[in-house]
DNA sequence: AGGCGAATTGAATCGACTG
DNA sequence: CCAGTCGATTCAATTCGCC
């Protein structure tokens, strides 16, 4: 996914400086992927500060909250659009956030024309109770997940997800651990060095979830650099923004400390989608199925003959195994690798087995050819030494 | 909390019209509790196929139609405006909604002056997959709980939601099944009356935390009336607005069918009072065992009633399963499991096996919000707001 | 009656590619 | 942009039907 302009950007680097000024100076259309945690600052009163960093009066009249909320709406949707506006046509951004913003964050992505696909839930394994009684312990966050645009061609790696979940769907609900132990960053008097650095467990889905390698993923509130570090660790390009001297510092020595995986370790599960296409003739062709033979469906109910080029017949009907399945069955589609099955000694085999055989086979036949499609070597062990420069 | 104006209101009625005309004719501040479903503006392209090629009967209904995001907001804001105005200075607001619109009322509710409390995650233990391997899961719903305004001393009924979970504060995010099987209401042809009724065990938490008896509740989207439902039975006051004719004169039908509890059965847990061990009350709540079922030991010697938080009742004295039975044999300790017993056609049944047919059709994975190891539930009533639970 | 397997279903913003 | 074709894709809970 990543192309062309990805050398004009400053890559695999923390960047100092105000996240929407520091974007300005990004090429559009840039990134393959955005996480985001924005500070929420609503409620905490006396503490809002306005995008050019001037505190806002906190008072507690109807005028000034409702200022508040426009402060921090015009606050969103400036670093939002710049967000938009240095995504790729099919990248998708991940933003977390609380009841106490994430509200207004998701009406503003609606608005300024990103997609929404997921909201997802973190449930926290061990949240902060709630002390005085008062509400539910506040025990998840939520993140959004959307596409640049309502036909994004988006990616999800379906396939690594379910196999990260036992082999079922992940759902919209994630069971992690809050950021504690040796994970947690801290300062020379032992305490958090920032209050609200995520776990790696969360980013490492996130990221396994929606980008590919060597994507280009970008963090505009990069903290401690926690999305930066395992963008590294799971051999991503990243670019982390931060505005605070100190978390920028420890992000840069954090990520200089981080190993990237070895490139079969970063290899997820496949999706089928990817795997080259073989055509049924040309299992035909090479006698993985000799003409003539006759396939059935899995109740033995409807019969067809395999012809030379590769089309089933049925009495009068002739097609393709797909649309010959769906005009018996009268349905609008469908697959044929899985409707037809043929004869091996007494039980079953749907063709969808005959093409991973054949794949299998030619697999082993071209070991000696090298390049996978799409993958080409250039040499990127080479994540560009840790030149994770402070800009701005 | 209810007061003089409540007799003026049209209680315990299905009103059948446009919510937010018939809203307008109701007095300011004359209602406890409001429980919203609206509706979700989902934006559906095309039909929905199962992998299996079988249609996805999906909401298809007019009342979900809107021409674009500014109508919905329009809406949105017309609607609550007038929940504004009719709910009681202390009162509070549950809206439930999907990533569709939930982002759109949260900002909408913030804007017009609503103090959010708490946004309460739906996990459904049973969702619809996704078909298509594109997204994760749509597996939960978000309900936003909010007070009419920052200062308002609202109602939270702490010690009855900590009964209802095992002793440990209840969590902002709850685990509950889809309303399936005889709860689900059907039309004449055995379909589905509405496409998205929710289940009592929904609103039998929501009320249960939020309220009182005789407490007003409205629902302005009151549908096939589930709301207007458990509020009868938990003896709260219910007023139900509905649109739809078929749907109000089967909510209205539905609500003449429900019984109110006895009165001793309703009355939540006091505050400060021993809980019991055991998540009992995830029994009570999804009517496995209703409240006010008689149960007995073994030699139907001793009775006690149940209660809607999961503590059992025997004349003055009130305790957990356990407490109860150690109490009335004067022994220091008691498993009220196998102690307790429900008549069932004249045979007694223990209570251990009725939590064995729950946790049949409850996933294991609900265990695991337990209150972690020194995190004490001491009295930290000091720390700031509520703000203190967002670390992570 | 009971046990087992098949069938049904749920608030869903649910393709990709070629010509 | 449209039409045609290829082909990837489901979980939990309940209810029905058969033996």
């Amino acid at each position: 996914m990543s192309g062309a302009t990805a050398m004009e950007l400053p890559l695999d680097q923390i960047l100092r400086g105000e996240c929407v000024e520091v974007m300005r100076m990004l090429p559009s259309g840039s990134v393959d992927c955005i996480f985001a945690d924005p500070p929420y600052n609503l409620q905490l009163r006396g503490e809002l500060r306005r995008p050019d960093d001037t505190v806002v009066d906190g008072v507690d009249d109807d005028w000034d909250k409702f200022s508040d909320l426009a402060a921090y709406d015009r606050f969103t949707r400036d670093w939002l659009s710049e967000a938009r506006r240095l995504l790729r046509k099919d990248g998708t951004i991940w933003v977390i956030g609380s009841y106490h913003n994430i509200f207004r964050i998701g009406a503003i992505l609606q608005d300024l024309g990103f997609w929404i696909l997921n909201d997802i839930v973190w449930r926290k394994s061990n949240p902060m109770p709630n002390f005085r009684g008062r509400r539910f312990t506040n025990a998840h966050e939520t993140m959004i997940w959307a596409a640049r645009g309502q036909d994004s061609r988006y990616r999800f790696n379906y396939q690594a997800m379910k196999a990260l979940n036992d082999d079922v769907q992940m759902r919209s609900d994630w069971y992690l651990p809050l950021c504690t132990g040796g994970e947690r960053l801290r300062n020379g008097h032992g305490l958090k060095l920032h209050p609200t650095q995520k776990p790696e467990s969360l980013l490492h889905r996130v990221l396994v979830s929606s980008t590919a390698a060597d994507d280009v993923v970008l963090d505009p509130f990069a903290g401690t650099g926690t999305t930066a570090a395992m963008a590294k660790r799971l051999r991503r390009r990243f670019i982390g923004i931060e505005r605070h001297p100190d978390y920028a510092e420890a992000a840069i020595g954090r990520v200089r400390r981080e190993t990237p995986l070895p490139h079969d370790a970063v290899a997820t599960t496949p999706m089928k989608r990817e795997a080259p296409r073989v055509p049924f003739g040309s299992l035909v062709e090479r006698n993985f199925i000799a003409p003539g033979s006759i396939v059935c469906d899995k109740s033995r109910r409807l019969f067809a003959t395999v012809s030379p080029d590769g089309t089933l017949i049925c009495g009068a009907k002739r097609g393709s195994i797909h649309k010959l399945g769906a005009m018996l069955t009268n349905a609008p589609s469908c697959n044929g690798w899985t409707f037809w099955h043929v004869d091996r000694d007494g039980e079953l085999v749907p063709l969808d087995a005959l093409r991973a055989e054949s794949q299998a086979q030619e697999s082993t036949e071209n070991v000696a050819a090298a390049q996978p499609e799409g993958q080409e070597m250039t040499d990127i062990s080479d994540l560009p030494n840790e030149r994770s420069a402070i800009a701005g």
